[in-house]
DNA sequence: GGGTGAACTTACTCGCAGTAAGTTACTGGG
DNA sequence: CCCAGTAACTTACTGCGAGTAAGTTCACCC
């Protein structure tokens, strides 16, 4: 009986490396993403893709590599979102308030990726927590580039001072979006950004000294 | 032989509970500044304190109860320096300058509250993440004050605007913190207070639109 | 059809958070 | 002085989850 009806399809179980990869990141952004980096084990994940654990090993090292790489994916997108919206404005101010919209509006749309990203957290301790950084670093980056924008093009820039505003600028929307994922009733994704581009608009301008 | 040289001072080993609390919670600040959240267990600090496990979880309940307790403190003492520099300061603007330059030296000044507050990330999970959200309020209310204060005072106040603003104010504190600590050419205290004062200030008088 | 390497598993160890059930020292009343 | 009663404290565990050593099975290529 067993024999007879089986054969036809035998669920093919072995994949190649980059396909198995993708499928335990696509389960583990999921899971870390309902249940958080403590709530989530190995064992979890690894029953969800039907796999082992020790393959996940094998390909992601530890279970802060594993959730560096979603971390690392999801911010990405995040990071293509804003982009987008940047570059496809008409002009500077316009750019600044289309890019905060992209983030708040992002995260509204991506409960998931934003539970991971609230977690990022979890990497405080070891080299996770570098790695954590430069993961972040190219949103400083395209902060840093905007806020140059913005100012008068005439004036010599002080490359610290415009460290410690994109610095500011990318905490102080990072606390935003989990203030407001705490807050039901806290405000839409465009009256934050009109009234961060309010300050920050004025602000800038009296960087040149 | 044993017996002779030994009982003239038993070494008092029993001390009541609140003595005992403090202990615990004295060790605990130093060990989880060292070593994180992560690198820290339980067995470690009641090892310190010479003390068994079991009474920690007494008095305590959890490992996140312990670290919240520490996190608790240090967060007081911040703040109370910081409220310190806001109230004695000559007018409104001074306040804020040197609301900033208390928070950028004192975590300069005592590294190991400063790891731990840190690590407040790892609380992100949990009943622990309200409490430490809690922590936090205290923080943001002394923001939104000082706002108050730098607002027009004829102006009808935007609520809603001002916690958008103490959210950000205090987010980019914290991420201009951890920036620093990482990174050892970092601007000074002032630099930094300086940078967003000048920003803020004006920024701050265009919300009575 | 057999050998070689990559994909994958079984069956563990070890560290640590948390706990059940008891034991010891201090304290105030008789 | 002693002896409840209670607060301080301990021994000795459980359970779970990260990480690993040592294989085993499949697929492809000569």
């Amino acid at each position: 009986m067993t024999s007879t009806t089986e054969p036809a399809v035998p669920v093919k179980r072995r994949r190649d490396r980059a396909a198995r990869e993708r499928e335990i990141l696509d389960a583990a952004e999921r899971i870390f993403g309902d249940r958080g980096y403590q709530g989530t084990s190995m064992d979890d994940i690894a029953a969800q893709v039907g796999v082992s654990k020790p393959l996940i090993y094998q390909y992601y090292g530890s279970k802060d590599g594993l959730f560096l790489a979603c971390l690392s994916r999801l911010r990405a997108q995040l990071l293509d979102a804003v982009s987008d919206a940047v570059l496809t404005a008409a002009d500077a101010e316009q750019a600044m308030y289309a890019g905060f919209v992209a983030w708040f509006e992002f995260l509204d749309e991506h409960p998931r990726a934003w539970s991971v990203i609230v977690d990022e957290g979890m990497l405080a301790a070891g080299p996770a927590a570098q790695a954590a950084d430069e993961v972040r670093a190219d949103f400083v980056e395209l902060i840093a580039t905007m806020v140059r924008l913005n100012l008068p093009p005439n004036r010599e820039t002080d490359e610290e001072e415009i460290q410690i505003v994109a610095q500011s600028i990318s905490g102080a929307t990072e606390r935003l979006a989990i203030w407001r994922s705490r807050n039901d009733n806290a405000p839409s994704p465009a009256k934050i950004a009109e009234t961060l581009q309010r300050i920050l608009w004025q602000g800038l301008h009296t960087l040149q000294d």
